[in-house]
RNA sequence: UCCUGAGUAGCUCAAUGGCAGAGCAUUCGGCUGUUAACCGAAGGGUUGUAGGUUCGAGUCCUACCUCAGGAGCCA
């Protein structure tokens, strides 16, 4: 990334921060060019760099930023962004007025700019067009004292963070918060075409969800309150009231977990059904992640590739995926115990760790389901399986090439008497599960339902090795800025 | 909370206990097809903080701070 030469400082314009029309300001020797290419403006539509192909051998105005500018003598190449993608314009100090040339060479990066020009296919560029410029107007130019900090060099994770604001303006940060909005919008375009109602829960709520994680406590006048770790029992509720639902929106967790799995703050959808139980709900969480997969290799091939993500690896998320039982997972982790392949035996009845989970994605080339965890491990509100009620009607989604759980979910209990047990067994506040125990004291039905982490999905699908990318300003345990 | 590792120029990193360096960025100059362009020159430092050992500390010791990876926990 590079900048060349300095303004000349009679034309007064070396950091004109937020001055408009920099490329109109010149002399009165460059007017008839200006009232040329004001009419050339005017008249050249406005279009997006994605869409550009369409316009081959037209001339375009596109709006946006100097993402890079080379120069070899009397030749100039910039390369603008807009939001959309990036091309390479090309000025030859012959072809183009003497204050178009000077302006642009003298340009500082992430400048913002109205350019137009003539679109032309070139095999030489990456994207195969190119456009000749034939006017540029600076709407604000960087100031030389304070250049555009992100390079096209290698940064450290920290300086990257703390620039995050800049940083996503880079191509493949912007790729993935494209993929991201495509993987949400499927997501929920996936439950809205399949007779569900979207209900979304509170974010503040009265206490604890599951008891378990640990909570952001706030003060709510003169009570306490949490930022929500689960809408759950609240689509149970809405659930019951309108048969299948789903929620979409922020959680939190307290959790002082630092890796590359975990967030603070990140997204989550879940879906609930009434008068379902673990089959149906594992046929719809197969259906659901294929969709989505299928949504983003459709709509995202560009940007896949500039993320770099091996598409391969997603053409073969198909339904079904690949079901096992706990006890299945376990035999399987104990013979790669004893061939060397893992680390750490599994005991039998602890949940599976994190390699262990890596262990298992592995060994399938789409999802796998994980079902029928022991009930010791797992929640309260968790339905006992009827063959063996030590086990719980649970599935985990394990994400393939190692990317560990996205989904986790189960049937509700739907017993009054076994739930009310459970709740106290687990020493959870009976008085604040009041109204969770009247689902089950009017018109209880089984139901279930699970929950999938965007982050997580995202993380998989653009094949990152940290959520910190997968969403525009990740909130993780050591960082709140910016 | 625990384990491991890292803090040196704006950025990414070198430097056997003995003169604090390189690449990129910045500034100046050269180049009409560059692809993180290239070539030449210049400026740029309280080595995370506070103590200590030593003739001498970026380097060794102690404490603290910040960050990263992992464990546990989870999506």
């Amino acid at each position: 990334m590079r900048r060349r030469g300095r303004r000349v400082p009679e034309e007064g314009r070396g950091g004109a921060s937020g001055k408009l029309g920099g490329s109109m300001e010149g002399r009165s020797g460059d007017r008839l060019w200006m009232s040329m290419s004001l009419e050339i403006a005017a008249s050249a539509p406005v279009t997006t760099i994605a869409t550009i192909g369409v316009h081959e051998g037209q001339t375009v105005t596109l709006r946006g930023w100097l993402y890079n500018l080379r120069a070899s003598g009397k030749l100039l190449f910039p390369i603008f962004r807009d939001g959309s993608g990036t091309i390479q314009g090309i000025v030859p100090k012959a072809a183009v007025p003497e204050a178009l040339f000077e302006s642009l060479k003298n340009l500082t990066l992430e400048s913002s700019v109205i350019v137009t020009g003539k679109v032309r296919a070139d095999a030489r560029a990456p994207s195969g067009f190119e456009l000749d410029v034939v006017d540029l107007e600076v709407v604000q130019r960087v100031d030389d004292a304070h250049p555009f900090p992100i390079t096209l060099k290698e940064h450290g994770v920290d300086f990257l963070m703390e620039h995050r604001h800049l940083w996503i303006r880079t191509p493949r940060q912007s790729a993935i918060l494209r993929v991201r909005a495509t993987i949400m919008r499927a997501a929920a375009e996936y439950f809205d075409t399949n007779g569900f109602t979207r209900t979304d829960p509170p974010i503040l709520t009265p206490a604890a969800c599951e008891g378990t994680s640990e909570l952001f406590e706030m003060d709510y006048f003169d009570e306490k309150a949490y930022l929500t770790q689960s809408g759950q029992l609240y689509i149970e509720s809405t659930a019951l009231a309108l048969g299948k639902v789903y929620s979409f929106g922020p959680t939190f967790r307290a959790e002082k977990s630092k890796t590359r799995r975990h967030l603070t703050e990140f997204w989550m959808i879940e879906p609930e059904v009434a008068f379902c139980g673990l089959d149906e709900l594992m046929e719809l969480a197969e259906n659901f992640i294929a969709h989505i997969v299928q949504s983003v290799l459709k709509q995202h091939r560009g940007d896949l590739k500039v993320i770099g993500r091996d598409v391969t690896k997603l053409e073969t998320i198909q339904a079904p995926f690949p079901k096992i039982s706990y006890d299945e997972a376990h035999r399987m982790l104990e013979e790669a115990f004893s061939k060397g392949l893992i680390e750490s035996k599994h005991t039998y009845g602890d949940d599976f760790g994190s390699p262990d989970e890596t262990y298992l994605s592995n060994q399938f080339n789409r999802p796998v389901m994980v079902h029928r965890y022991p009930a010791a491990v797992k929640a309260f509100y968790m339905e006992p399986d009827a063959a063996d009620p030590t086990k719980a009607l649970c599935v985990d989604v394990l994400a393939p090439e190692g990317y560990g759980e996205i989904i986790g979910g189960s049937q509700r209990v739907d017993s009054y008497d076994l739930l009310r047990q459970r709740i106290l067994d687990h020493n959870l506040p009976l008085a604040a599960f009041e109204w969770y125990l009247d689902l089950r004291r009017y018109g209880s039905v089984p139901h279930s339902g699970f929950g999938m982490g965007i982050e997580r999905a995202v993380a998989w699908i653009c094949g990152l090795d940290h959520v910190r990318e997968t969403i525009p300003f990740a909130r993780t345990l050591n960082r709140i800025y910016p």
